[in-house]
RNA sequence: CGGGGUGUAGCGUAGCCCGGUUAUCGCGCCUGCUUUGGGAGCAGGAGGUCGCAGGUUCGAAUCCUGCCACCCCGACCA
């Protein structure tokens, strides 16, 4: 990366907050952990929208919405993923409020009015869909189900922190029902790629695709699939999860199908989920010190044209021949904006749009008009270029589709070069502590050497990942025999 | 919940140790003129329950007590 970001982690956390806020993304609302996210920063998220819900759909998923409370009682069902959630969970055990006698002009909870039974605001939606599940299935025929919420969830956290980890955040979960276990993996499975090609594609992100030790699956699943990718300052971000679920929920609420020959089976489900963490991703992966840096297709606007001129005169000519240019690219399908604003001087624009991470701008001029060129300038790699008017959609185009993939091979590369494979405990805590990123080193496989490493170290299994080549050694930490590799890290 | 830190204008801050006129400075905001190819300059102006509540004192942003909020470090976690 070309910024010293990584020189000073320590300030990262700093750093990451200013941004949010000076991007003009995200801030501190006024509930504790909780986020407002501001127009540009749901510009963004709108985008990563549209293009997932795009690819649910070409895989065969719907839409649908399910409640934001779930009865107690739902909740408990599934023991494991009950308990997993348990301690992080919001509960509804009223449902009025009343003057309070004692303080005029203040409200109290009126005891009156409490709730039969305890609501969870969800923390995740397995429990009440499975319970709508359990009414829909009834037949082979009835399966499979294929959808997908947009919604928020509620995980009241210790300790929060802007996109990477609210107290409330929004993010899309799909849930799946299949006749066969094997219909069910290859969903999972499936799904964990439609992230990864998401992350890589539309965001570029790097990422890793394996399955999470026992300890790091989610509660209640038989086998996690995820995404790992790898922050500037070495530490790794969990950016999506999709879960074979196995029976479990099924035997839970019992949900069950009559099959072709006439006996009776629990269905198999999958759930996945990726959420606003992504814009946390999306910012320490590629910002540098000038700020945000968007990746072309992601981007709400792709281009911006400013204007350059002086006085009246010369404003009407510039902004004409600056409005025909913007006509010209957004014809192209490119999005663009003009800001024609008079009220702020180009080198405040230009500033402006490079904090906000606009990956092109063309600034054009009284001099570019006689000439019959642009200034155009990278926000990838900060360089300018003068170019011709004529043709300028199909070189800008050209020239977004390069930055895309410039900023994909960049982390590719830092990604890749903060991999190292260990086979000591000594060269292992040493990695971590000097270098950072992930750890590929030799695992037992117990979770009790796991929660060793953590403890000693504070470094999780982030994955084991997918095709991963089988190899013999011994457990860095245990000294017992391993058949492959697996990769640690930090992580947030 | 444990350990540390910070609360002064929209934002960032000085002052606090050692109490004393009208609470400092920068950014931003408003008005005017000049400016406009990298965050404009000058002049004028608006904006404050000094986190909250008590206490000490002739006098509190400053000292004392209690409370609240936020940040960082741990346990928890997408």
């Amino acid at each position: 990366m070309g910024n010293n970001l990584t020189k000073r982690s320590q300030d990262y956390s700093k750093w990451y907050n200013e941004l949010v806020v000076k991007a003009d993304l995200a801030e501190n609302a006024a509930v504790r952990g909780c986020m407002v996210i501001k127009p540009y920063g749901y510009a963004i998220w709108e985008r990563m929208q549209a293009e997932l819900d795009r690819m649910f759909k070409e895989t065969g998923h719907s839409n649908a919405y399910f409640p934001l409370f779930v009865p107690k009682s739902l909740f408990e069902a599934e023991e494991k993923n009950a308990e997993g959630f348990a301690k992080e969970c919001a509960i509804v055990t009223h449902y009025r409020l009343e003057n309070d006698p004692d303080h005029a002009g203040k409200l109290r909870v009126d005891p009156k009015a409490k709730l039969e039974e305890e609501l969870i605001v969800r923390p995740t939606s397995e429990a009440i869909i499975w319970n709508t599940y359990k009414n829909w299935i009834q037949s082979y025929r009835d399966l499979p189900i294929l959808l997908n919420q947009w919604a928020n969830v509620v995980r009241w956290e210790m300790r929060t922190r802007l996109f990477l980890r609210t107290a409330e955040f929004l993010w899309q979960e799909g849930h799946t029902a299949h006749a066969t276990k094997q219909e069910a993996l290859d969903e999972a499975v499936l799904m964990n790629d439609v992230y990864a090609r998401f992350v890589e594609g539309f965001m570029g992100i790097p990422v890793i695709q394996g399955t999470k030790s026992e300890s790091e699956r989610f509660a209640g699943a038989v086998e996690t699939y995820c995404i790992e990718a790898l922050m500037q300052d070495g530490k790794a971000l969990q950016a999506g999860t999709s879960h074979f679920l196995g029976q479990n929920f099924a035997k839970a609420f019992d949900v069950k199908f009559a099959n072709k020959e006439g006996g009776l089976e629990h269905v198999w489900a999958t759930s996945w989920g990726v959420s606003t963490r992504l814009m946390g991703a999306l910012i320490m992966t590629h910002s540098d010190d000038q700020g945000l840096v968007l990746p072309p297709n992601l981007a709400p606007h792709q281009v911006v044209v400013v204007p350059i001129y002086r006085g009246e005169e010369e404003r009407s000519r510039v902004i004409d021949a600056a409005s025909e240019l913007a006509k010209s690219l957004k014809e192209a399908g490119i999005r663009v904006h003009l800001d024609s604003r008079d009220t702020h001087k180009p080198g405040f624009k230009f500033n402006e749009y490079e904090l906000k991470g606009v990956p092109l701008r063309i600034g054009i001029g009284p001099k570019d008009i006689e000439k019959g060129t642009v200034e155009l300038a990278r926000r990838d790699n900060l360089s300018k270029s003068f170019v011709a008017q004529e043709g300028l959609a199909t070189h800008v185009a050209g020239l977004l589709d390069e930055i895309q993939q410039n900023l994909f091979d960049r982390a590719l590369t830092f990604r890749n070069d903060h991999i190292t494979e260990v086979d000591s405990y000594t060269d292992f805590k040493k990695v971590l502590k000097e270098k950072g990123g992930f750890v590929s080193a030799h695992w037992d496989g117990t979770t009790e050497t796991e929660n060793k490493i953590k403890q000693e170290t504070k470094a999780t299994i982030r994955c084991i990942p997918l095709n991963n080549p089988s190899e013999e050694g011994v457990c860095v930490f245990s000294g017992a025999p391993s058949n492959q590799r697996v990769l640690f890290a930090k992580a947030y």
